[in-house]
RNA sequence: GGAGCGGUAGUUAAGACGGUUAUAACGCCGGCCUGUCACGCCGGAGGCCGAGGGUUCGAGUCCCUUCCGCUCCGCCA
């Protein structure tokens, strides 16, 4: 305490709120009757109990007004001396955050009083008796709906975080949209089983989670990334239709849309082919916006192939709300003198129409940010009455400048900007500055929901790193009939029974029809470079399953945080999930992760090598 | 592994050109106040400028290192 000598004479708010927690009562008999939000000018006239926070104090000396709040809302109780003096000056002990039940009567409240932005504002609870049922500290920041603090403090404080209107809001939205998807899948006849936690690491795709086995020292389980083996099983053991609302861990870096543990909504069906799938994640989806948000949504969802989807817009989930789609130009510029455009594997370009009044300024941000994606530059012409303003228009010839005004058709003020080298970057560099672009000039319409399925996808991608195919979706998906040929003699051809559901240019869910014979199975490990060895050691449960009448079967996981994020307008799955981690996978409210006692580690039979911190990048190299 | 933005009072921010005692609003504490509702008025307290090192007569400001939060690339079958 260092300041003793003033906190005698002037109590600061920790002596005060000590000297408050001396008035601390229990619930006794009183029982809350209403919440917060509840009342209104209906209840005029009848006694009441109401329990909440202090949100905001209005001490006036003579009148008291304190807005009380409950998950409910707000309401106004005032302590008046006329009606108990008693109570009134017991009442100037109250602070933001302090815990109290009041019992009193509701009226209706006094001509120009009514406060029409409060719910419950045509009404207030006059005080006859109150209880301080806890004191708070002073709040590390205001718990209000518009506060804008620090995310490293809301996440420190979660639990203070979770009271403002906003977050409640959130997660009492995502509980709606995990009832919707038990009542529809129920009504289904879906069954929600559990598969387990401890599982088998399965090191192909994301980085495992490991649990150390202390009754099997050496030996580790991983958490699981998905479900996906287990509920195959579950089809092979002729369960039809199965669904889990299942948390998954990956040990990846984190972003916006993308937590070390997430909520996957996992539907697996038996005998079914992909127009069945889609469909029942159609109805899935539109069940929960009619619940959630009293919305119908147009069914069937688009459709459009994936090879449409990165030649339209460059990503494999686009955003359709806007245009701007990106226009090829590669065989109109082979022959170009310019060139880095004639020798170029792929030349791209997008319009945007009246974007001719882009400052150098601007036009720089942009290049900056198509950086990102591998860009060396950003080729741009600005459309201008009688003449094109660009640095490359002089290399262009006039069939070509013909070619791409119809091409794009151009009009006055326009600006086009280009994108030429493989065809990955091109498409990534425009396609991303496309959602860039329609978000910085508000192209987007505001309460539009567009949902869009993406098939078709390439079975296989050639990883540099490891000199080998892996799969896109992942090893289970089955071929499409007509690539079934090219699984190991051309994979870079062949196509995926796979579909990603995107909303809104978000990939909130993926799925596939699976191998459920063997011989497709092993050939898929084939393609994947796996030996049979490999293959049976890590996947031999799977094999021998598929050999014991596997039914034909698919499914598809949709991912929850991500769904929640989208009907809540949030930015981030962190506002939709109670205790979310940082960028550094840190708990700031637990202070997870944390070092473990050496008596734990020797359980488990691990020792941790000098300055494991320091020694863990290292790993890689040896 | 990489790029960028940020860290100054409890909170949100200003200060950045190196130069007195580091500002403001809200919050907090005290006083006054019987119709406020983000009450009002008066007064007060509150700071190792994220941390460490360096340059300098002098650093919130310049340089180096480092920690933390956020956005993105890589990564995420």
């Amino acid at each position: 305490m260092t300041h003793e000598n003033t906190a005698n004479h002037v109590p600061d708010a920790q002596n005060l709120q000590l000297e408050h927690q001396k008035c601390i009562a229990d619930l006794g008999e009183w029982k809350r009757t209403h919440t917060c939000g509840q009342l209104t000018g209906e209840h005029a006239g009848t006694a009441v109990c109401l329990m909440g926070w202090v949100q905001f104090r209005r001490d006036h000396g003579g009148l008291i007004f304190i807005d009380m709040r409950d998950f409910g809302g707000l309401t106004q109780v005032v302590f008046s001396p006329d009606i108990a003096p008693q109570v009134h000056k017991s009442a100037h002990i109250l602070r933001s955050e302090y815990v109290l039940a009041v019992r009193g009567s509701v009226r209706r409240r006094p001509e120009g009083m009514v406060n029409p932005a409060l719910p419950t504002g045509e009404i207030e609870v006059v005080v006859h008796e109150w209880k301080l049922l806890n004191t708070s500290k002073t709040p590390p920041f205001p718990i209000e709906e518009r506060c804008d603090v620090g995310e490293n403090l809301r996440l420190a404080w979660r639990y203070l975080d979770l009271r403002r209107p906003w977050m409640q809001a959130n997660l009492r939205l995502r509980h709606k949209v995990t009832q919707a998807v038990r009542s529809y899948l129920d009504e289904g006849n879906f069954v929600e089983v559990e598969t387990p936690i401890l599982t088998k690491s399965t090191p192909e795709g994301a980085r495992d989670f490991l649990v150390p086995s202390r009754l099997n020292p050496g030996e580790f389980y991983a958490l699981p990334q998905s479900p996906q083996l287990f509920k195959q099983l579950l089809m092979v053991a002729g369960m039809d239709r199965y669904f889990q609302i299942v948390r998954c861990f990956r040990d990846e870096d984190l972003r916006a849309d993308r937590q070390p543990e997430f909520t996957q909504v996992d539907i697996e069906m038996s005998f079914v082919d992909e127009a069945q799938v889609m469909e029942m994640a159609e109805g899935l989806m539109a069940r929960i916006f009619k619940n959630v948000m009293g919305r119908q949504v147009s069914l069937p969802f688009s459709r459009m192939t994936w090879l449409e989807a990165m030649d339209r817009y460059g990503v494999d989930k686009p955003d359709t709300r806007f245009g701007l789609e990106l226009v090829d130009l590669t065989e109109a510029t082979r022959a170009s003198k310019f060139a880095l455009f004639a020798n170029a594997e792929r030349v791209k370009a997008l319009k945007v129409p009246g974007g001719a009044p882009l400052s150098r300024k601007e036009i720089d941000d942009l290049l900056e940010f198509v950086k990102n994606y591998g860009a060396q530059g950003l080729a741009w012409i600005k459309i201008k009455p009688g003449e094109w303003q660009s640095p490359i228009v002089k290399f262009l010839s006039e069939a070509e400048r013909k070619h791409i005004a119809e091409a794009l058709d151009t009009h006055n003020d326009d600006i086009l900007f280009f994108q030429a080298g493989k065809t990955a970057m091109v498409n990534a560099a425009l396609g991303n500055l496309r959602v860039h672009l329609g978000e910085q000039l508000e192209l987007i319409p505001e309460n539009a929901f567009n949902f869009l399925w993406v098939t078709d996808f390439p079975l296989f991608e050639f990883d540099e790193a490891e000199k080998r195919y892996m799969a896109c979706h992942h090893p289970f998906t089955s071929p499409a009939p007509d690539s079934l040929d090219k699984v190991v003699s051309d994979p870079a051809n062949a196509f995926a029974r796979a579909y990603d559901i995107v909303l809104n240019g978000n990939e909130i869910g993926g799925g596939s029809i699976r191998n459920h014979s063997a011989d497709a199975q092993r050939r898929m490990f084939a393609a994947l470079g796996f030996s049979p060895e490999s293959a049976e050691s890590r996947f031999g449960f799977l094999l021998r399953a598929l050999e014991q009448g596997a039914p034909p079967h698919g499914g598809i996981a949709l991912g929850l945080d991500r769904i929640v994020m989208l009907l809540a307008k949030a930015s981030s799955i962190r506002d939709v999930i109670a205790f979310p981690k940082t960028q550094k996978a840190a708990c700031l409210l637990t202070e997870a992760p944390s070092e473990v006692s050496s008596a734990q580690l020797c359980d488990l039979g691990l020792r941790l090598r000098e300055n494991a911190a320091a020694s863990a990048g290292a790993c890689g190299t040896e």
